[in-house]
DNA sequence: AACTACCTCAACCGCGATAGC
DNA sequence: AGCTATCGCGGTTGAGGTAGT
């Protein structure tokens, strides 16, 4: 036992538990541009930083990794977290994976900080179904509104980044368009319906190659092409992407054989 | 200006999974 | 097969910043 303590102690000197100084940050960088990650232990060893492995991967993922989006959640990135969270529950990796920039902790802290605090504001569990319905009957289409109001009071103020959508309020058809290695779709938006909202759900999250959403570049003027897969395994989230997208337009195209169930099996796996 | 309450987010902790020996 | 080290993830904490009074 009093070795254990003693140990303990040791540790406690000798491994720094407080913010990252700017010298640190550079020498884990500088490290990391030679010799690359991994091994994070023998990492702060030789790279002579007096932390634990475990602390400079996180120092690196979470803040001095390239391409890091900072600043604020966006209400497209906020749409989309509370999206994939019915999907895949407090997964926030997951969640992350589909958010380019953003790292499982920031996911994590907007899910604690605004959507929690909600659910306890309203005096409700956060996974309980009162707050699962207000989250997509009224959470949602208030981001949504957001940003639609965003994308049509200043189209000029785009965020220089991948969110960049096209929303076309009144043409009933889809747009297809392809900026910047991007896929844009645009489709109509019928604010006075439920199944309106969710298809500018759609609108919003189809844009950054990267992530899930890419397979939705097969479809053409709004109509979903080609969706036979050999391996569905792989491509299990253009699935229920398409189901959603299927279902979400079904009013503006009741020709559609996907029905609104469909949508569920998306939303509550 | 001073105090307080609240918010944000960087950082740490604990635990399970995995790899390597 | 069993042990140990390491990694990665989700949960939690608390310092610092900000808004409100």
């Amino acid at each position: 036992m009093e070795m254990e303590v003693k140990a303990t102690e040791r540790i406690s000197v000798e491994m720094r538990k407080v913010p990252w100084s700017s010298d640190e940050d550079s020498k884990l960088i500088h490290y990391i541009a030679l010799h690359g990650q991994g091994r994070w232990d023998s990492l702060a060893h030789f790279a002579g930083l007096k932390r634990t492995g475990k602390s400079c991967r996180l120092r690196w993922l979470n803040y001095l990794r390239p391409n890091l989006r900072r600043g604020k959640i966006t209400p497209q990135e906020q749409l989309l977290i509370v999206l994939l969270h019915f999907r895949f529950g407090n997964r926030w990796a997951k969640i992350a994976e589909n958010l380019p920039g953003r790292s499982d902790n920031d996911v994590k802290n907007y899910w604690r900080t605004k959507v929690q605090k909600h659910a306890k504001e309203l005096h409700c569990d956060v996974n309980g179904q009162l707050f699962q319905d207000f989250l997509l009957y009224q959470w949602l289409p208030s981001l949504a509104e957001q940003i639609h109001a965003t994308a049509t009071s200043s189209s000029q103020e785009h965020d220089d980044n991948m969110w960049n959508t096209e929303v076309n309020l009144n043409t009933p058809n889809f747009v297809q368009t392809g900026i910047n290695g991007s896929t844009n779709i645009t489709c109509p938006n019928v604010v006075s319906s439920t199944n309106s909202f969710e298809a500018e759900v759609m609108t919003v999250t189809l844009i950054d190659d990267s992530d899930i959403w890419t397979s939705l570049s097969s479809f053409e003027d709004g109509i979903i092409s080609d969706f036979s897969s050999p391996d569905m395994a792989v491509y299990e989230d253009q699935y229920y992407c398409h189901n959603y997208w299927a279902s979400a337009t079904s009013e503006i195209f009741p020709d559609e054989t996907l029905c609104l169930d469909d949508m569920d099996l998306w939303l509550f796996p």
